[in-house]
DNA sequence: TTAATAATCGTTAATTTGACGTTTAATTTA
DNA sequence: TAAATTAAACGTCAAATTAACGATTATTAA
């Protein structure tokens, strides 16, 4: 058996590859689900929409790597924050054959401030009206809103996105939009009643009705403890009409 | 607006880094599942086992290395594969920085034939009887096991693991070595029967009883047309107990 | 004071789940 | 040859969940 000392051994002829991570961050200011988008004002593709993204650094994990971005763009920290997958089409960066590692975020947009930067300039975008992006970035939004569609409908995870208080409505808005179908509400209310994740207010929010609706928060314990679970929001993602 | 020709533009300064990709390698033989690991027959780590992997070619897309690999070990094309993460510690092989991106593979040990190679040696082992892995290969493993229990409590995903003609008390077992519990023979049998995924053969297998278990294939149109909707195999994972 | 309306509570039938009882087909044993 | 055995298959039932609605209520605006 050979025994070479580990600095002997090498990886020869093999190629060696940029690694970038893309985050695509979905945001909800307690009315409408946006996108956060930067037009950029560097090469490649100078004065175009994309996502987010940069290189991975040299001693960055992919996950440090997508926080630093995130934070870069939003000054945000600790946010819900997922590997999408990894996109590797030796094609799809025409300058240099780059692997991109999606994440995708979910924050309540009431806590971003814009970051101001030379490099680019960032616009928060309905989902509907977000510009045509470059390389394989619609591509990965699309992705990642099928995941948050397919996460969603099991677990709370678009509770992440909501503001510290939120009614009710306010989170069957959200739901609507996300699946792009009306949900019946007394069905809704009773389903998120039935997890016992939200802690009801005194407070009422009356801006968007006469009755006014309850304030709720998140109960983070709870919500922790609960969120792998199947809590069945949307029982069959299937059956919603737009 | 500068308009640089884009064989001006230059990623400089940038780390490029080898990417790999790693098969996590699950099969079942109709009663047992089982992954497929190497003993390396190359450096580093030699002698040691591994999963299956290798640094994904200049023109290669992520997709296309995993399934050349795959075949690589096994002879098989056009089975069970999906990307399961992309996995990016600068520290995960002591060699050379390598992000891997890892990929499982769901297949029918039937339909498997050892490939030889001078480079390793593959062995089939049972799921808690496999050895210590390489690097952060046995985190890959214990994800891509999430990830399946995950997936099919959902979906037939477990499915592709049985062999062309299988009987019901054979794909229950296999559930019940995924899940590591009992599960309630007669409930099972209306779960599956209800999502008419099977078609019933007029053959019996006698090998595990006097009475004989029906042999049963996949509508693999009704498979594919319901794979993505929730079938629910096991409503709740958290209940079931070893 | 009344009309209007979103928010909330309630009802009902159909379906699904979880737990468990019973029958059956075939082999093995007496 | 009859009886015992046993996994496979079929059946039952209460509780929980789902889907589709109806009815009430709190508040503001007319």
């Amino acid at each position: 058996m050979t025994n070479d000392p580990l600095n002997m051994i090498t990886y020869s002829d093999q190629v060696r590859v940029l690694v970038a991570v893309d985050c695509i961050i979905f945001g909800f200011d307690g009315d409408q689900l946006q996108i956060l988008l930067i037009k950029r004002g560097f090469q490649p593709a100078k004065d175009q929409w994309s996502l987010m993204g940069g290189f991975v650094g040299k001693k960055e994990t992919l996950d440090g790597a997508a926080e630093r971005i995130l934070f870069e763009l939003t000054g945000l920290k600790d946010v819900y924050l997922e590997q999408l997958s990894a996109y590797g089409n030796p094609e799809r960066d025409p300058i240099e054959r780059t692997v991109s590692v999606a994440y995708f975020a979910l924050i309540d947009i009431n806590t971003y401030k814009t970051q101001i930067s030379d490099r680019y300039h960032a616009e928060w975008f309905l989902i509907n009206e977000a510009p045509s992006l470059i390389f394989d970035h619609n591509n990965m939004v699309e992705e990642a809103q099928k995941r948050i569609r397919y996460k969603a409908a099991l677990h709370p995870i678009l509770f992440e996105l909501m503001p510290t208080k939120f009614t009710i409505p306010q989170l069957q808005n959200l739901y609507e939009q996300v699946y792009n179908a009306k949900i019946d509400n007394r069905n809704f209310i009773r389903k998120v009643n039935s997890t016992d994740l939200l802690i009801k207010l005194t407070e009422k929010d009356k801006s968007s009705s006469k009755r006014g609706a309850f304030y709720y928060t998140l109960d983070k314990t709870k919500y922790k403890a609960k969120f792998q679970s199947f809590l069945n929001f949307i029982p069959n993602p299937e059956n919603l009409i737009s």
